[in-house]
DNA sequence: GAGTGGTCTAGACCACCCT
DNA sequence: GGGTGGTCTAGACCACTCA
């Protein structure tokens, strides 16, 4: 049986060369240089190149891209790696497979982005949305979590967790309520509240096995006057509240924040695929 | 080159057998007949049986499920069509997998399965959840769309639409309303709302190129007493409304719904990755 | 260092689309 | 009927985990 000596082995480790289309389009492209660490998955080079002439409008909303065969030999991949990348395409709704026919780019396009099925944080949302965020802590104070805070948590009744409440900006507005819940374990030795800085999210990502890889959230529609604090409170008090537990690795919850959205002051968009 | 003359071919046509483990756990099972049509793909055979396992209790919340391996041996398959199972099971939240380590039930388990993200009915969704979707039709009338809703719905202003009131039901409590408007030339020659069915999801899916593919979807907190009917409104008044448009292929659009969820009657989950 | 998931390849056949 | 995507297999090597 088997037969095929050499096969296997995936990409030469040593291939450095970053993600571009191999006999492709333009000429020799200035390689977009990868920064440190190991270099991305050969799928995930593929699909980034392949938004890149996406954006580049090397293909018109409906028009058909090459076959995945033709990408497998412009990239020289196998097919499975391309159907792979384009997976991932079709995840982020830049581009639409028939069966039988092809593959077409969306008519949608850059609108997309504030997709609630990305984590990130809200402030990074913000930005990328083209706003300024911004951040106004009211109290970061230690407590004992008591048992639901620490079910949700899954850590022992009766731990500690720093407690924060915040207000998020955009352009200077407040546009949500945030409080959040962080075990004590979860932060470094000597940590003080000063530390956090902006962006919770930024900060867990710092600590290394304590970046959050998924969130579970929950949605619900509130209508509250203890909500928030100060003149920021909306009069109707209508808040879309999303409440999630952030996970890192090995399944470690780092995070519980219930972020409580002032309706109509901040965008929610999910984009729905099968 | 090339050996393995009878390779290839996945599973028999003819293998009518349901999703089973093959040597595995209980004995004989009275396969649950597949009903006509086309066979579901193997993986996703493959996933519906885990599933069936995970909800049976098989593998507690945190524990290790059996490793791809032992999976493929199990079910007589390749260890890439696992793989495949598995990412659905984790694209659902029902599983973890921890590089190097193996796959563990998630500790959410059954709370999850209304993934927004995923394009579905909301009644496919409800009968997932195990309960029993219902549906109660209010007007299903021809209207002429103003030209919000033309806009919304890329037709021309002034467009013939189907407009749709409707309650939607699990276990016969109400558990939100939707309104839904629909091109007049997205419906077949000769229909009456008669055909519609249960579920409009369901009667687009039948029309081919009307099948719905993507949805962009906003999310909103509403309170007000002008929604829904009857006495199935609640007293608060306060709904998370989910607001969509439905896109075919071609990028047409092919429905607009507004669904009004009754807060507190309908899970909402999100499962957020990066 | 053994075990487990992550990635990748080459090849095969099927289902669907289109001309 | 030819072309395109959908599914599946077998095999190989790599990266990570954990005792």
């Amino acid at each position: 049986m088997v037969a095929r000596a050499a096969a296997g082995a995936a990409a030469e480790p040593g291939s450095d060369l970053g993600p571009e289309p191999v006999p492709g389009p333009g000429p020799g492209s200035p390689a977009g240089v990868s920064p440190i660490g190991a270099a991305p998955a050969l799928h995930v080079r593929v699909s980034d190149d392949l938004k890149r002439r996406l954006r580049a409008g090397e293909w018109q909303p409906g028009e058909r891209l090459p076959t995945e065969a033709e990408l497998s030999a412009q990239y020289q991949v196998s097919r499975a790696t391309v159907r792979t990348s384009m997976k991932l395409l079709q995840a982020q709704g830049l581009t639409q497979t028939r069966h039988g026919s092809g593959s077409y780019a969306t008519p949608f396009g850059d609108a997309i982005r504030a997709g609630l099925q990305e984590l990130r944080s809200v402030t990074a949302t913000i930005a990328e949305q083209g706003h300024e965020p911004g951040m106004a802590y009211r109290s970061a104070t230690f407590r004992t979590a008591d048992d639901d805070e620490a079910q949700r948590l899954g850590v022992p009744p009766g731990s500690r967790v720093l407690a924060l409440e915040r207000a998020i900006l955009s352009d200077g507005q407040v546009v949500a309520f945030s409080y959040d819940w962080i075990p004590a374990d979860v932060l470094p030795d000597g940590f003080v509240p000063e530390d956090l800085g902006g962006s919770t999210f930024a900060f867990l990502d710092r600590g290394g096995d304590t970046r959050p890889l998924h969130a579970v959230a929950e949605l619900h529609s509130v209508r509250s006057s203890q909500i928030g604090w100060d003149d920021a409170r909306p009069a109707d008090g209508l808040y879309l509240l999303l409440d999630q537990v952030h996970f890192a690795s090995q399944g470690r919850a780092v995070m519980h924040s219930r972020i409580y959205f002032i309706e109509g002051r901040f965008q929610f968009m999910i984009l729905r695929t099968r």
